[in-house]
DNA sequence: GGAAACTACGTTAGCGCTAACGTAAAGCCC
DNA sequence: GGGCTTTACGTTAGCGCTAACGTAGTTTCC
């Protein structure tokens, strides 16, 4: 900077409040000085002027999984309103397991991030002291946490579940099984198998067809392979929900394969709104969480708290609305 | 730090050493040291130390989508890799778009990366000469460049096309139509096309049937409607391959409720190897571009530029195979 | 047993930037 | 026209950390 300094004829101050956008320097100045910086190729290094500022402009994110089609949904929708606001998102994969989320928590938190980002509201109780000590916001999203650690942007997956079943069962399905994972790893697909299932006892149908499909990230093929245990060991069962829309194809194309008609014999029911239940035949009975919409509410948010200087922060939890998107997987059983 | 350091009755060099585990600090009183720093919250400051160590740990990353799951699996592969050697990827979204690619690359060498690592070969000019300038390594992927801006991890796209065109050929299809778009965003994609269609036309096969699908990122809903243009201007079409597995699964579907029996009436084959294309009926033949291992690979290129101080570099360009996966969309022709 | 080498610390300085303050010169007001 | 404000800069200091060097105390070796 003192080199671009020397060759514009200023001192480094008025080059730095010229590369910023400061006013307070004439506009011919500002061309000039900016014109010089660019022709010795100079660079302002972000990493020194955030150790003056205080200010790093990042924004750290954790998620379980980017092949998820709804995560990578949500951190598209969030790096977009970021980068508007001038932020820069820093992502840690946590491979659906806390005990990975507290290590990238830890490593991020180095970086000194404005804000935190989070996926879930189940974490490991060393995280949850880490985080009660951080002076910046974290927000937890994908879930409405019993015991926030600040902000949340989410839906009740628990509701989620029961959302389902409910429509299973005014479809006239009462022998119904649940395909998902309670390994203690993907907490909001348990939850949604917790709310499923528990709807489906207060409405008096069958609860104990809960199938183990292996470790997060299921897909297709954990979706066929437990068609092939629900077949034979519930042979009467006429309706099958899954914990992802992945799962619900492997387990349709599964089925159909077997010769049995989807919907007409089992109905069948994912969650996610990926693509191909869509576009699958039949299609696929899904819920849309609006994962770009939660990524882009928690943008919001957090551009919200750091513009107000106050710590009266407006709102605190958002709740954003899955909705339930019947199709012909089930509407014709 | 001086805080720590006076709690811990020791100097603050003590304290940095004993939190970087510098072996010159005695177990003792590392241990007492981490203790202490822990007991009172203290987290060491990436940005400082990057101040004076020169080093971020950065590696700035540009893809063009997320929700593709061929650049999540690279993406993974890439932090994976990079993590264990201490690295931390900074993700820019380009959106297809170079121009965007240029404003990302500018806003992330602002971070002061210790290597960069773009998606593709086709760069504007004014990002090819902030590149040049720059002194750390840029690696592209996905493609082998003409002109290399240093080093590069992937596989000719060209080559691809061909490949399957030769393999559609092979299964004696003659009036063989493609699926993609030309809009000058997703140039990995025109490439495939470009080497698809030359390869019909060297095996005297019809050559004129590219069809216009929209806008990157292609999915289900582009297949299913290019195929309706297919169907209508080109009835005498005996395979369509299309520069995606999702586009690949929509154009399949669309044809089998129009009634037409793939592959028997028509073929049909993709690109990317997603897990759809397994899983539908009948599954669809793709190419596996080893997106997960284009990743890996670049992963340990750069540790290996960055642990060799020396610029006599080792390998400068690495290439990835991509994999012809044949299946029952195309082999019952 | 004395020089050399090593160990385990502490001291000093500075990485590149910008907040805060200082200061001329110009503009403004009655 | 004297005092006020405003504009457009420059000067000084320091953000939190660690490379490089300095220094006691200990060990090694012939």
């Amino acid at each position: 900077m003192a080199d671009v300094a020397k060759a514009a004829g200023v001192s480094t101050m008025t080059v730095s409040r010229a590369l910023r956008g400061d006013p307070s320097v004439t506009k011919e100045r500002r061309a000039h000085i900016v014109m010089t910086a660019e022709r010795m190729g100079y660079i302002l290094d972000r990493g020194a002027s955030q150790l003056r500022t205080r200010k790093t402009g990042f924004v750290a994110v954790t998620v379980p999984s980017i092949n998820n089609p709804n995560f990578a949904d949500s951190v598209r929708g969030l790096t977009a309103v970021l980068e508007e606001n001038g932020l820069q998102v820093l992502l840690g994969f946590t491979d659906y397991d806390i005990e990975r989320e507290e290590l990238m928590i830890s490593q991020l938190l180095r970086r000194q991030p404005e804000a935190l980002v989070l996926t879930g509201s189940t974490h490991t109780s060393a995280a949850r002291e880490m985080l009660a000590r951080t002076s910046i916001p974290v927000i937890e999203t994908w879930d409405e946490p019993d015991q926030p650690l600040g902000y949340s942007v989410g839906f009740s997956n628990t509701y989620a579940g029961a959302l389902m079943a409910q429509h299973l069962i005014d479809t006239g399905c009462r022998e119904i099984a649940f395909v998902g994972c309670t390994t203690g790893t993907d907490y909001r697909g348990e939850e949604r198998a917790r709310g499923f299932m528990e709807a489906l006892k207060k409405n008096g149908a069958v609860a104990d067809r809960y199938i183990e499909a292996g470790l997060p990230p299921l897909g297709a093929q954990a979706g066929a392979e437990a068609v092939r245990k629900i077949l034979e060991n519930y042979p009467k069962t006429d309706a099958v929900m899954c914990v992802a829309d992945s799962v619900a194809f492997g387990a349709m194309t599964e089925l159909q394969r077997a010769g049995i008609n989807v919907p007409g014999q089992i109905a069948i029911a994912g969650f996610g709104a990926y693509d191909v239940s869509e576009f699958c035949s039949p299609s696929i009975t899904t819920i849309n969480p609006n994962a770009h919409e939660i990524g882009k509410l928690t943008g919001e948010m957090i551009a919200n708290i750091l513009s107000t200087p106050s710590q009266a922060a407006t709102i605190k939890h958002q709740r954003s609305q899955p909705i339930l998107i019947k199709r012909g997987s089930t509407v014709g059983h």
